[in-house]
Order: structure tokens, then sequence, then C-alpha cells
DNA sequence: TATTTATATCAATAAAAGTTGATTTAAAAA
DNA sequence: TTTTTAAATCAACTTTTATTGATATAAATA
């Protein structure tokens, strides 16, 4: 699946802020790294927003705004489940961006230039 | 060389705009997709602004603009010669910044949840 | 049913990024 | 030496993003 330069900028616009890449990094680490246990007993696979607000000590609509940027983007998916919205990394579209950018930037053409 | 979150989105920022790809795109296919010819006789591995701004029918300060970001992202490195400024991929940035992101949003936790 | 809890969304504002045309600098050419 | 060429930088402006506080929605609980 070879992404288009608008896709990869758009991956590349929602990983530019360092307040996503933390809000990546909690829901990556999950339940183990916040100092919270999962509000729902069955294991929902993914962290919900108030403990990543709680973890980041941000306002409510701001961790939601992010949220919101790197679920449209593609690097999240969500899952609710009864009043609790569940976030987890979709590592595919993360995947798919960094193969893209190393085939089209950093990959010797195969032609020239190798060692 | 790990690389801090502020360092990532930075990396990330300098990779979020369309055109800035375009231009990676065409600095790493050098005068080969270009239709010009090198100003200078000698290999400098790079390519003008100038021919950036041909290529991609933009105004010479937009190009320059776009030019400076990725260079103070470490992306592009930057040859004067004469009165050209030649600009090449910087590879090692791009390379780190990937693995980086792999390393730390897409590689399993060696401890659990592997196939 | 009334209240609380979790979270999305909205409107207003602030801040950052991008664009444009003009100016500056420095090298090369006339 | 004057003019041309390549490219950086600047100031004014436009557009996009991010932040904030308030409101809306819907599920859970009292």
């Amino acid at each position: 699946m070879a992404l288009t330069i608008e896709q990869l900028a758009l991956v590349a616009k929602a990983l530019s802020d360092p307040i996503r890449l933390r809000i990546l990094d909690l829901v990556k680490a999950g339940y183990d790294e916040l100092s919270a246990s999962p509000p729902v007993a069955c294991c929902s696979g993914g962290v919900c927003v108030c403990d990543i607000q709680d973890a980041l000590d941000m306002a409510q609509s701001k961790v939601s705004y992010h949220l919101r940027e790197l679920k449209q983007a593609g690097l999240l998916h969500e899952t609710k489940q009864g009043k609790w919205n569940f976030y987890s990394i979709n590592s595919q579209t993360l995947d798919a961006f960094l193969q893209n950018m190393h085939m089209r930037y950093v990959k010797d053409d195969e032609r020239e230039s190798n060692p």
C-alpha cells in the first residue's frame, strides 16, 4: 500500500506535536504505565480519556482534541464501552507511514551509489 | 541515539507539509528527475534552489522557506558552491526518526502480546 | 427521575505556520 | 565597475492549529 504524499503529510502532521506523541506513549504502554486501573473489568485493550487526562494533567477538551487528531490520521482506534471511550494504537497506519517514508527517502536507489 | 519526544516532533513537523515532501522527492532523485542540468560541472551531489523552484513552479522565497525548514530539522544538507546553494538529503536524520518511531510505537513490547 | 460521570463538540481567542512581494547579499558575468 | 544571477531574509498578511471555557450528549448511578 503505497501512500500518497498527501497521506504521508497528514500522518506526519498528526505526529508533529509533543503532546500527541506523549499520548501515543501512554496509549502504547496502557495501564502498566498509568497510575490508574482500567475503569472496566474486562480488558478493553485501550486507555480511556480520563486516565490520559489525569496522567498529563490537561484539560479534558484539550485531550479530546488531540485524540481526535490522532484518530483522524488513523493512528488511534476508538472503542466505546459504556460511558468510556478507549483508545488503542493502530500500528498499521504508523507502520505503513514508516515503511513508505523509508522506501521514498532513505532506501538507496538500486541503480547507483551502493556501497 | 534515542531521540526525545521534542526532537521526534520537530522532524515530524518538517515532514508534515506536502510541499516539503515534494522537495525531498526532487532532492532525492537529483538531476535525473529534473528537467535541467546541474549548473556546475563537477558533481555537487545536490540540487540547487533555482531548479527546485522551476520544477515546482513556485516563488523563490517560498522554496527557500521550505528548504530552511527541512534544513533546520536536519533533513537536508546544504553546500554552497559559487553563487549556488545545493541541497542534498541527510538520510541519517530521517533514518533515526523512522527507527525511533518504530521502536517507540510499533515494535511489540517483548514481554507480552507476541503472536 | 435527578444527578453525576465521561467525553465530544462548539465558539472565541491565541499562537504558529505559510505565503507574498520587496529588499539584501554575494558571486559571476558583461 | 556595472549589471545580472542565485538565494537568503524580512515585514505584512493570510491561513491553519491549538487552547480555553462552556455547553451538549449519553450512560451510569443514586
